[in-house]
DNA sequence: ACCCTTAATGAGAATGGTTCTGATTACTGA
DNA sequence: TCAGTAATCAGAACCATTCTCATTAAGGGT
């Protein structure tokens, strides 16, 4: 487990013992602006010719995600999606319900509003879970495709 | 299917044949002021004696959920909380971690943050995904049990 | 009260994303 | 080079939820 490594994260990968799997499964993220899933990189990578297990690509997300090296954001569906990380600060996702590309906003207007909410009821440890998702500018007009649920159109 | 049901709600029941199941689930759910799994109310509903079949749950919390009568939060974990609505309009809620008590809370300011930043990105049709996890007054001192995940301490 | 249509139900199988297992492989410091 | 052990892999296991389809029963019509 931990040891030594990580002191000033400044290049993506750091850490750990660097294995084929993990430098393909980091190539992909870097070639990929969009917000995919597990299944999706695994399959990307496949298709690279790259032979890397499942739960490899899992384990690798997981730890990435740990690290704050890539993004994740959950579909309505409970699917999780990973992307690298442009900021490591803190910031929620605007996510195009079509291509599944994101915007990283920050805001200060709801992490305020989360937290005073919270407090005015008494409650600690606030935590907050936001995501917008919408259609973007260039997926507007094109016909359809499969479209990746974000949420119903409520809540 | 549609034929010439449902009017102008205002009965919680309304609609569809009123079965021996489904009025032991509106019982159990209106006896509960907390957010509950399905699986858990379905344990309920068999510690009183109520011979009810899983699906049958979840399809009449479905059901419930799609008519507004019963809110529903998702766990950072993808599983769904559900319980009876207090009021039919848009709203977020601040649940407790610890015993699943949650607050309704309406949020014009987070309303408004998530159209105007979406809008500002070009993108359409903005829905938002936004709900409070923390530790109640009650909770916070007596010994921890079983956690129910929120989220994960970021987000 | 009795029928008949058809919604509702139940038991279990199926799904699908994610995690775990146990054996095997291969980095990396010494 | 070598040992120690992190990482990998294939597939089983998990778990919440959904689906299948044969069976049951609500409830309007008569």
């Amino acid at each position: 487990m931990g040891s030594s490594d990580v002191r000033e994260g400044e290049e993506v990968t750091a850490v750990a013992r660097m294995t084929r799997q993990r430098a393909a499964l980091l190539d992909a993220i870097d070639d990929q602006e969009e917000f995919r899933s597990a299944q999706e990189i695994h399959r990307e990578l496949q298709q690279r010719g790259e032979k890397v297990g499942l739960a490899t690509v899992y384990r690798g997300l997981q730890r990435l995600a740990g690290t704050g090296d890539v993004d994740t954001v959950k579909t309505g569906e409970g699917e999780n999606l990973y992307r690298r990380c442009a900021t490591r600060e803190h910031h929620h996702h605007l996510v195009c319900r079509v291509c599944g590309r994101a915007e990283e906003i920050d805001g200060p207007t709801v992490e305020e509003w989360a937290r005073t909410t919270g407090e005015a009821y008494g409650f600690a440890d606030i935590t907050h879970e936001v995501e917008l998702f919408g259609t973007c500018a260039a997926c507007r007009g094109s016909a359809s495709v499969s479209v990746r649920q974000g949420s119903s159109p409520d809540s």
